[in-house]
DNA sequence: GCGATCAGTT
DNA sequence: CACAACTGATCGC
């Protein structure tokens, strides 16, 4: 439940996803998604009244979430003071004070959250720095590093300050798994059973919220069925997601609701009131969507538990687990990170403790001394521990600046070039603005840095590797076309949609295939309790079975439901992918040199220098604007997969280049904190493989 | 009567 | 397991 209050410390005559007390007096509001909970005064007299009386005052979210807000009649009132902005389109937007004149240019970008359908993080670009706003999001492991608009260059922008969903900022949130694990082991849990007859029907028990529209999706998708809703009017300029829903209540799976639906479950009746088809009376099993998570060291993965003769819950996250969050904001590295969200038992100053270790402050460039011997553990002892993901935890210092070369997956990297459009009612004016983003180079990975960034294994990277290079870059034009043709629909797809069509969890897989003594073989996962029935992310090659009789004998061992995430490699749950979607590629117009400055305000590598000068000398580098191909290729691995390392675009073999004085003097002092000696044994390790 | 808030439920 | 949202009680305008 976010607690954000709805301004920014740089920005506070904006309020995003709050609308009410100080609010009242914004220039503009924004809004990330169409949950309650950040619409607080929305619909209040107060903003009512204050919309009537200012009106340069505007409503700014993406399309589909002006699409769902406005479908609800509540906020119909909002219909000509809301604007949408695409996706990844960096656009301007004049904030006027409408008693003193005063005015002052922001530019946001809208970056898919994969929440819920519209849901986005706001980017601001201004006179106060480049400011990330996330809203609530899911987002994978190393997907920052493929978000285009977030780099400058090949470079991660100079983001002040990150304000952050930290639902799930707990270490006892660790891991969740995967989308597509979750989606694997519900896709396999449904046609399980309603593969059995006609009259097998399935209850989702969802909570009346956005964001459960890409199982629907998948769901009707994979079994030529509709899921009955209770109202999909919402939905009806979105075909992908309305042609997956029906009101009729003849299908097999359903995700109605009704205030009784659990005392109707009891007695075979579903929320929708049907008991019967043809007279013959249904089979119903439920299956409630919930989060599950699994600490840094357990093993035990399951994406389904049974929790009754003919109930389950199937694993579903809105928001990024801690390993995520942590990945997210140590990839960002602002300056300052501000949790929106302090999780149950928990607090502020924990939430901020576990945050500012992955800020830029905290990184300092300076080693700090650790006596070998207080050295926690040797990296050799941990591979052979049984965690198949390697930990970052195990450094008690921060590390320096990382000096990344994050390549987003297209190949128009250089020069950043987005047309930029201008959302004010009376200027065009661009931002005057010139702190520039000096052209973007392609910096050579100091050699210290592939020994610093590598965290696990890239066991993908020789498969990988065959890929040709045309099979990334560009969109196909159809891809294109599509996306212009239907400029007028919103996209919903694009929040839930990645690119590249590999499963993610080949890295931890085979880290605990390979490392961890090989526990290979299918196992049973069952709760303490002895209550519960899982279907595991972890085993592979065990199929899927439900017992005969879903209301007889569940309690039996036998019964047990298995569901491996390597299933999803090995089969077909892929359509969460399979349509190839890339995040849309704005034309390689040329821009003016004032739009570049615009688009890189503040992310200066002057304001940088004094943070990575220390360990290298990115700035003077200029060896033109290629990149090499294997990174290209590498990073191809990298988009693939949501768990692993998102360090893998540099290459496991270092380019053949010497380091310099500085590295070396890096090296030397990392060595002296003892740090060195852990990665790089890990780094022969992985050569070893 | 409406809305805000809180506690409890799912 | 938490989340997001609903329900109902209470209070104030």
């Amino acid at each position: 439940m976010s607690s954000f209050q709805g301004q920014m410390a740089e920005y506070p005559t904006i309020s995003i996803d709050r609308f009410d007390r100080e609010n009242l007096r914004a220039r503009a509001y924004f809004l990330s998604h169409c949950h309650k909970d950040h619409m607080k005064g929305l619909r209040a007299p107060a903003l009512k009244r204050r919309l009537e009386c200012s009106l340069k005052v505007y409503l700014y979210c993406s399309p589909v979430t002006k699409e769902l807000l406005l479908t609800s009649p509540k906020y119909r009132f909002w219909e000509k003071r809301i604007i949408s902005i695409e996706i990844e389109t960096p656009t301007q937007i004049s904030l006027v004070d409408e008693a003193s004149g005063e005015k002052e240019e922001i530019v946001v970008t809208l970056l898919p959250a994969g929440h819920c359908p519209g849901s986005v993080m706001f980017l601001f670009q201004g006179e106060n720095g480049t400011v990330l706003y996330t809203g609530d999001f899911r987002l994978a492991k190393g997907e920052a590093a493929r978000m285009e608009l977030l780099h400058c260059g090949d470079r991660v922008k100079d983001i002040q300050s990150v304000y952050l969903d930290t639902t799930f900022c707990d270490p006892k949130f660790y891991q969740i798994p995967s989308r597509e694990e979750c989606l694997s082991g519900i896709l396999e849990l449904v046609r399980s059973w309603i593969t059995r007859s006609p009259y097998h029907v399935v209850w989702l028990n969802c909570k009346a919220a956005y964001g459960y529209e890409y199982l629907f999706t998948n769901l009707g998708e994979e079994f030529g069925l509709q899921v009955h809703v209770d109202k999909l009017d919402m939905f009806r300029n979105m075909p992908d997601i309305l042609h997956h829903l029906t009101t009729d209540r003849s299908t097999q799976i359903h995700a109605c609701r009704h205030p009784k639906a659990e005392e109707y479950f009891q007695w075979n009746k579903l929320p929708c009131g049907i008991t019967s088809k043809n007279r013959i009376p249904l089979r119903t099993i439920s299956i409630k969507p919930s989060t599950m998570w699994f600490g840094e060291r357990t093993r035990k993965t399951n994406v389904i538990v049974r929790t009754g003769e003919s109930s389950y819950r199937a694993c579903f996250s809105f928001h990024s687990s801690y390993s995520e969050i942590k990945d997210f904001l140590s990839y960002i590295c602002p300056v300052n990170a501000y949790p929106n969200v302090i999780p149950m038992g928990t607090t502020v100053d924990k939430v901020i403790e576990i945050l500012k270790p992955l800020c830029r402050s905290s990184q300092s460039t300076e080693p700090k001394y650790k006596p070998l011997g207080k050295l926690k553990r040797a990296r050799t002892i941990h591979l052979d521990s049984d965690e198949g993901e390697e930990e970052d935890d195990l450094f008690d210092d921060p590390l320096p600046v990382p000096l990344r070369h994050k390549v987003p997956n297209q190949q128009t990297l250089y020069p950043e070039v987005f047309p930029m459009t201008t959302v004010s009612q009376d200027q065009p004016e661009k931002l005057r603005q010139s702190t520039g983003c000096i052209e973007a180079k392609s910096i050579k990975t100091p050699l210290w840095a592939n020994f610093i960034d590598c965290e696990e294994s890239n066991s993908e990277s020789e498969e990988e590797l065959q890929i040709p290079a045309s099979s990334q870059g560009d969109p196909s034009p159809l891809t294109h076309h599509q996306q212009k043709a239907n400029v007028e629909v919103p996209q919903w797809e694009v929040f839930f949609k990645r690119n590249g069509d590999i499963p993610d969890d080949s890295l931890e897989n085979f880290c605990s295939s390979t490392e961890a003594g090989g526990s290979q073989s299918p196992k049973l996962f069952n709760d303490s309790d002895g209550e519960s029935t899982h279907i595991s992310s972890q085993n592979s090659s065990q199929s899927t079975h439900i017992s005969e009789q879903g209301s007889q004998g569940w309690d039996s061992q036998s019964d047990t439901v298995l569901l491996s995430s390597q299933e999803r490699n090995s089969g077909d749950i892929t359509s969460l992918n399979k349509d190839g979607y890339r995040p849309r590629i704005k034309e390689n117009l040329p821009a003016s040199q004032m739009e570049q400055n615009v688009l890189c305000l503040k992310d200066t590598y002057s304001e940088d220098v004094n943070v990575v000068s220390s360990v290298g000398e990115p700035t003077t580098v200029s060896s033109g604007k290629h990149i090499p191909q294997e990174r290209r290729l590498l990073t191809i691995s990298n988009n693939a997969d949501s768990q692993s390392s998102s360090d893998f675009e540099i290459p496991s073999t270092p380019e053949a280049e010497l380091p310099k004085q500085e590295h070396l003097q890096y090296l030397y002092e990392k060595l002296a904190t003892g740090e060195s000696i852990v990665l790089a044994k890990r780094k022969s390790s992985l050569l070893d493989t």
